[in-house]
DNA sequence: GATATATTAAACGTTTTGGTTAAATGAACT
DNA sequence: AGTTCATTTAACCAAAACGTTTAATATATC
């Protein structure tokens, strides 16, 4: 019980992060941008119209989040996606998927799933 | 093509609010309270340590992105979970699923999902 | 070594977010 | 009518988000 709230304390604030990190369209494209392969950060930066400064900073919450894996190549730094922290949000959302798809057997699922 | 462009700008508006509503946890929790039916302003507050004014502000954002309906039911207010959007955050989530899932046929999928 | 390139850091300004308390609104009860 | 209850609004504040421009840093290249 108590690790349970401990558990779901932790996954609030990695939820924060990567939520926080998916709000933004800049950071979306980026994630969709590195899902094509690993890309420089001028790559990244390239299709906005916003400073490389600027998309940096986006980089660099995407990396805090989890999201967005970077290593040094040289004097580029190649981005590559790290979904794994998706899966997360991804399971969030998936207790609500029945609300939305079939709304009866939603009650139903919700209730059986919350007595056992 | 311009459509797909024009969807996905409407889309975009969408999800940042609706991510960005997801990203606090005092929100998501709003949330899977009312999933377990409607409930009052007060109802949604009281577990959480803050004014009933912060928790009325943080249902407005969910309102706004239209996760939660709100009925005036004489003086109360009675929310209720409107999951409808969350669906478009679902979908956005699942085109990166592959790559957490299973990381070889992953790239398969999507190089194949790219180029019909 | 000098210079160009890729990227981040610093300093800064504006807007948004998240919270507070106190007052306002409006329905319900006596 | 007056009071209590549920909720929002207003005024305010601190911190964070998002952007800019101008250094700085480090690696390639000539």
């Amino acid at each position: 019980m108590v690790n349970r709230m401990v558990e779901q304390q932790s996954d609030d604030l990695d939820l924060d992060a990567i939520f926080q990190a998916l709000a933004h369209p800049i950071r979306r494209a980026a994630l969709e941008q590195v899902a094509d392969g690993p890309k420089s950060v001028s790559e990244l930066a390239a299709p906005h119209d916003v400073s490389l400064a600027a998309v940096s900073k986006h980089l660099r919450v995407l990396e805090d989040a989890g999201l967005l894996a970077v290593e040094q190549d040289g004097r580029v730094r190649r981005c590559h996606l790290a979904a794994a922290p998706l899966s997360e949000a991804f399971g969030w959302l998936t207790r609500y998927r029945v609300f939305w798809e079939d709304r009866f057997d939603a009650l139903e699922d919700h209730l059986e799933e919350d007595t056992p």
